[in-house]
DNA sequence: AGTGGGTGCTGAAAGGTTTCAAGAGCGTCC
DNA sequence: GGACGCTCTTGAAACCTTTCAGCACCCACT
């Protein structure tokens, strides 16, 4: 995270002289022509004629023409733009949600904006004013708190909302999401199956609705085993980053060793593989001495010191999903919210299974 | 990169009516105040009356007002936001480019979006004629062809821009990058000193400055040491990810043992994990059969199967001079172009090393 | 009582585009 | 030869906000 510590070289130029803009107006007069038909060639090309189209193409090269889009949004009410908060642009996951999104977003003519919280609400919300202020076409979230009144607000004022990665009840607004509480599930169901007893949650903060689902889901495969819920040891984390993950490494690996879980189930990859890290530099072996199991099956899951059994989700159909219901509800006047689930899998490897 | 097979459950639910917006007239009105005065609560709210304000700001909550960014901007001309168009989201080491322009740019008041060009040139393209058409602040962008005319086109149309990873000579814009052919030299240098003879650099396209300025680097470093710049075996690769390092891991592992490379320098870490990941697993021994050497110090590197040898950049510190340049350039009327050169440094671990 | 200087509010203009009803030009048909 | 229909172009209104000169009012001072 830290950047090196460098020495820059810096070399000054002169400065180029501030240009000015040239609208339709100067437009339509350098090509003889009036206002509405620039602004014919512009949206509706056909309709005007090939010898004036061509007079109209060259004074806006010439002039270096660039529609203001404020303007054009202004007067014509609708913006060509989508956008998608991230919860955290530094984890693959959600950037390989966002290349779903950007799939399904090209096809229909649309750009992308990115954004990211970073697990801030307050830039969350910031981003979400800014986005409605924008007048975006929709906004696509993987919100923080999903409980906070401004996510319901803005479809009540004319922009519409998909929450990804979470399946809300409101009404309000479709969402996509993966079903965590059968991920946590699998992972302690494969975990207890492997003879584990002292099994490890790792995640936090807990105002992350992934965070809670998964930890219920963990707890729910002990109880069908048998087992009270209260036998699963929480490591609770200040976010779903490595280094966070190395710090629980620490806390766990510092544990005596009859005491030290054999396993620990993590809330995402990224806290898994600080504390695969964390704990292999200090001296215990995975998956003999811990068993480790990660959330979202990123790239590098795999390719980590020690492959990473993980629970897999479909990544970027959960984006590809999310963005075609929010170009639904804003083309199709018969649109009606939609909660769609996906069905996560685990992928198993060397973290817990040791043995190929 | 490929998604899980699901079988998602839909729900469907009824649809909200369609609400209407409300604009400043209407909130004038209801305040029983002028249209100015509305205008002045949410620009400069101390020259209006503590008690006017109220009303003002209680009409507007009442009534759900949102004001319309494209008509401020149409009218004030100037916009709040700046973007970084990064040559790959799914990079982390773009991504922690990008928190240090947010950081930059949070502390001046504005906000950063996000475009993703995928290393495509046509999608760049279309995200640079958005952003000029959107009158963003600036632009902050890693290009895939510094050449494009349009780079040069924008700042001289009243855009300013700013480079970041790849230094120009072009007086347009300034531009913020780390000296990517001594990088090259360094990881070069290295592997020489550990009596490698047979090195591979792996990279590409050849498009980008980057791959070509790093393996520059590695043929000076050979020179440097007495050998011709030919003894380096060139990889070709489509693109820097993962993906593309696996592909050519493949083909390096295929080589008959007399004639494979002892060493292999990677244009990035992506490439570097996937080659790594690669020759692993098809029997190599890294360092012992194949020395691995990567590129940027992300934070999966240190993590990897086999900890990775790479060479580090001040990624953050890269983005937030980059946006301090920017923000400079459009409030400071004395602005210079800079170009501006920090220094890698290389983190050697045990891909290179073996023995600790 | 008259003057001067604040303070707080108003009203109209301006910004660049899109939209749309209406007009111009021209060929065709009866 | 006149009416009609067609294609292409025009001009003005509208979108919502910000800006700014100016106005009204009040207080203090002479």
């Amino acid at each position: 995270m830290d950047d090196a510590e460098t020495r820059p070289e810096r070399i000054r130029r002169r400065r180029a002289p501030k240009p000015h803009a040239a609208g339709v107006k100067a437009v339509a007069a350098a090509a003889g022509v009036s206002l509405g038909t620039v602004s014919n060639v512009l949206n509706r090309p056909e309709v005007v004629s090939p010898l004036t189209r061509a007079k109209v193409e060259a004074a806006m090269a010439s002039l270096g023409f660039v529609r203001n889009e404020s303007a054009r949004q202004l007067r014509a009410g609708s913006s060509r733009i989508l956008a998608y908060l991230m919860l955290d642009a530094g984890n693959p996951f959600f950037t390989d949600v966002a290349k779903g999104v950007e799939e399904a977003a090209q096809a229909a003519g649309l750009s992308v904006f990115l954004c990211n919280s970073s697990e801030d609400a307050d830039r969350e919300a910031a981003y979400l004013d800014l986005l409605e202020q924008q007048r975006v076409q929709g906004v696509l979230i993987t919100p923080i708190d999903q409980n906070s009144s401004r996510l319901r607000k803005l479809p009540s004022r004319g922009t519409p909302i998909v929450v990804v990665d979470r399946a809300l009840d409101e009404s309000e607004h479709c969402s996509v999401a993966v079903n965590d509480v059968l991920g946590g599930e699998l992972a302690i169901s494969h975990l207890l199956e492997l003879g584990h007893e002292r099994i490890a949650y790792v995640g936090g903060p807990s105002t992350l609705g992934q965070v809670v689902d998964r930890r219920d889901g963990a707890r729910r495969a002990l109880r069908t085993a048998g087992r009270p819920a209260t036998d699963l040891i929480e490591l609770t984390t200040g976010a779903l980053t490595v280094a966070e993950g190395r710090g629980a490494g620490q806390r766990l690996a510092g544990l005596p060793a009859d005491r030290r879980p054999t396993a620990a189930f993590c809330a995402n990859d990224l806290l898994a593989l600080g504390l695969l890290q964390q704990c292999v530099s200090l001296g215990l072996r995975v998956p003999e001495d811990l068993a480790i199991v990660g959330y979202d099956d990123i790239e590098f899951a795999e390719a980590a010191a020690v492959p990473l059994t993980s629970v897999r989700q479909p990544r970027q159909l959960l984006g590809r999903t999310a963005a075609e219901l929010l170009l639904d509800e804003s083309s199709n006047p018969d649109h009606e919210h939609q909660r769609v689930t996906f069905t996560p899998e685990l992928v198993v490897r060397t973290s817990t299974r040791g043995t190929l």
